[in-house]
DNA sequence: TACAAATAGATGTATATACACTTAAATAAA
DNA sequence: TTTATTTAAGTGTATATACATCTATTTGTA
């Protein structure tokens, strides 16, 4: 097991927290970049992988630039540019809202449920074999990480 | 306190494991935000931040930039570029390795050891307030990174 | 109704990530 | 010793992040 002190090439932690704040983003760099590697087979960026998640989500109704961003899990994502790349690709389709001539619409393409769902294939292996954890640990995981952002506004 | 299900607007997690990782991608990006917000008031980004703090931890040695690289906690990080602009707010000191002239070593200047102890404080007082966690509780957190991470190779 | 405020999305800029490629220098091998 | 390989760092490009600003539209209010 790679322990965070040889990922980092340092013991020197103020305490339990500060080591533990940093093994969360090491372990999110490592997530990340591990399905970056299958997800490039597809074309896609981690980020274009999530916007097409967040439309299957709600397939076929079309989603706003706002209802899109709200669901990305890394908030300050500049949406309108990632949807333009997955339009270039034929992935999306976008087109101005019926009710709001602010908002304009995206849904997905037939080419883009197929990448998509090809896509979350490759991921949901890569998973089982990359993450070996026991589904108690995992929910205790989930409790630990929801009581550290308790004070989140 | 916020759980993942509001702050992504979704509760269709695949499995336990699934969500942690979600989790854990959702907890790195809110606390890199915090950080960066307090950063910026002392003009750093969280990597240029990140690159001051490996080199105060071998202060006064010389840093070449492959040491700096394998501390970065995302690996990937352009370490030269990141160099370059804190040389031009004069945080650091780049010369050629005595030793190996393909070599470039880095340390910090006062300036630099002055912005590092000043942002560091605020960093620390941020954790403090922002991070209500027992002990016990970061430790097992720790724990349970490591065993996510165990094939990690 | 007319005007002010708020909202949606697009756009601009600086920085960073991810990765390929180049150049120079050091090391290994023939 | 000469050549080949490896290594270190810098550079180029596409994409993303973070944030500010702009425009068009909608909503709220006087």
């Amino acid at each position: 097991m790679v322990k965070l002190e040889q990922a980092i090439q340092s013991n020197k932690f103020k305490n339990e927290m500060h080591k533990a704040s940093l093994n969360i983003l090491y372990t999110a760099w490592w997530l990340k970049t591990q399905m970056s590697k299958v997800l490039k087979e597809f074309g896609l960026t981690h980020e274009q992988y999530n916007v097409l998640r967040i439309l299957k989500g709600k397939y076929p109704e079309q989603l706003c630039v706002k209802d899109i961003s709200c669901r990305m899990i890394e908030k300050s994502s500049n949406v309108p540019r990632i949807i333009d790349r997955l339009v270039l690709k034929k992935l999306v389709k976008r087109a101005d809202s019926p009710t709001d001539k602010r908002e304009t619409v995206t849904t997905l393409t037939q080419a883009g449920l197929a990448v998509l769902a090809a896509s979350t294939e490759s991921i949901n292996q890569l998973m089982d074999e990359m993450v070996k954890m026991e589904k108690q640990d995992a929910e205790q995981l989930n409790v630990l990480l929801e009581r550290l952002r308790g004070t989140e506004g």
